[in-house]
DNA sequence: TCTTGTCGTTACGGTGGTAGAACGCCCGAC
DNA sequence: GTCGGGCGTTCTACCACCGTAACGACAAGA
């Protein structure tokens, strides 16, 4: 019985690889039970006891944590074909929260059935493993960027961030976008107050480095401001073709 | 041919999982290349064209980038036994550059001798995506750390994983233990100048939090550094059981 | 209409960075 | 042995960046 016929989570990986038909159709079923959501809604909470994943097929949404003091600090904003609560896999407790940030659709199903599948497709056991990977290196920029860059570079490569995969997700998208995110929820994410996000969002507007109008963003001068957040785009550079046919 | 017997990657899986004796000996060759390297000598840098990965064996490493104002971001800092360089898994350049930080033996071994072990091994393909999300777990929560906690906050949970980790990988150290990192790479490691670092330090000593004698520290107090550290060790919650037999 | 949420703006203060020098310690050279 | 250089650490000032707090403007819903 197939729900679907195609799946978000393979067309996002066919851009990278080549898939067989059985492949596709084993990822398909991952995506059987899709789920509507609301903005605002939570996916999941930190603590909480789960044995499910998530593919998410529409919308956007976010992972972060709740420190002891209240404040909060987001750790992944996930698109269209990205593969979400991967820690599951590995503890049985959620170390962070799910939050939608637009209405969407998510496709959970549980540990087991992601179990079945690295049993009986082992080229997609690999492939997982690789794109885990790609998360890390995405994780340690980020890293870099919190760590040892200015409140105004912080903001400059999270934008292009969220740009770059938004367009490996949506053709579409030249210069502009929606980032769905407030500017609270910006801070939240690169470790600064609303405030000072706002003043580095005004201080780019004025230099003629982005524009904005109702809730979206141009960037108009890419140039400077991959040089300002010291950000290189990977997405361009990934690899996976050193994996071919596998049985 | 076998020049090891045993494997430090596959001891330390055996420890979260059951391994089959020729899944061990699958996991012992990627280390049949054992290479002893200097203290500061570099394995990779940054850009480099990369085909091999590594296992470490004895001794410690660090991976960091240096961005183009000069100040540098330590990423991680890996321990015997641990995986190192997955990058190379998805990307031709290196996006980081590993060095030595005490003499070491690392055990490179090329993409396709990977390659050669997920396809004959899925079990394994499978258990290296757990770990890699592990290590995404990992960084997350020094991303939460260096996005929205206090200098002091960042010293102390730092100090408690590279403790927490240097036990999981030996279990003599109860609670004073040689870092191997000056205050500067602490520094590097959690967003922070030397200087501050010292402050910090020296701060943690008078409160009786730890204790220092020629290069070893102590902790002294590891509930109030947890708590001061907003720190929980994740090692304990592992659980990879649900991930049995399989082919 | 009132409420709620987001953005914009200001004043003030603290955390943590910068600069510079001195100290101790290890280790190799003599 | 001791001398000296290099490295890591310690310490002192100074001050900039960014956070805190507080309030107003504005739009969308209730």
């Amino acid at each position: 019985m197939f729900l679907v016929a195609t799946s978000c989570f393979a067309d996002r990986l066919a851009k990278h690889v080549p898939l067989s038909d059985t492949e596709k159709m084993a990822l398909a079923r991952l995506e059987e039970n899709p789920r509507k959501i609301r903005r605002g809604a939570m996916i999941q909470r930190v603590n909480d006891l789960v044995t499910e994943l998530f593919v998410l097929r529409e919308g956007r949404v976010m992972s972060f944590v709740i420190l002891p003091d209240g404040s909060r600090q987001i750790l992944r904003v996930y698109f269209p074909g990205d593969f979400i609560g991967s820690a599951s896999t590995i503890y049985n407790r959620a170390p962070e929260s799910l939050v939608a940030l637009s209405d969407a659709v998510v496709c959970p199903f549980d540990k087991h059935a992601l179990r079945r599948l690295l049993e009986d497709y082992p080229r997609v056991a690999a492939l997982l493993f690789l794109l885990s990977n790609a998360e890390r290196v995405a994780l340690t920029d980020r890293l870099a960027s919190l760590g040892r860059t200015s409140a105004k570079a912080r903001v400059a490569s999270f934008l292009l961030d969220i740009f770059d995969r938004l367009r490996v997700t949506d053709d579409r998208i030249t210069d502009s976008f929606d980032l769905k995110l407030t500017q609270e929820e910006i801070g939240d994410a690169v470790g600064l107050t609303s405030v000072h996000v706002n003043r580095m969002i005004r201080q780019m507007e004025q230099e003629g480095l982005i524009s904005r109008s109702n809730g979206r963003i141009t960037l108009l001068d890419m140039e400077r401001l991959e040089e300002i957040g010291h950000y290189t785009n990977r997405h361009k550079d990934m690899d996976l073709e050193w994996l071919p046919g596998m049985a």
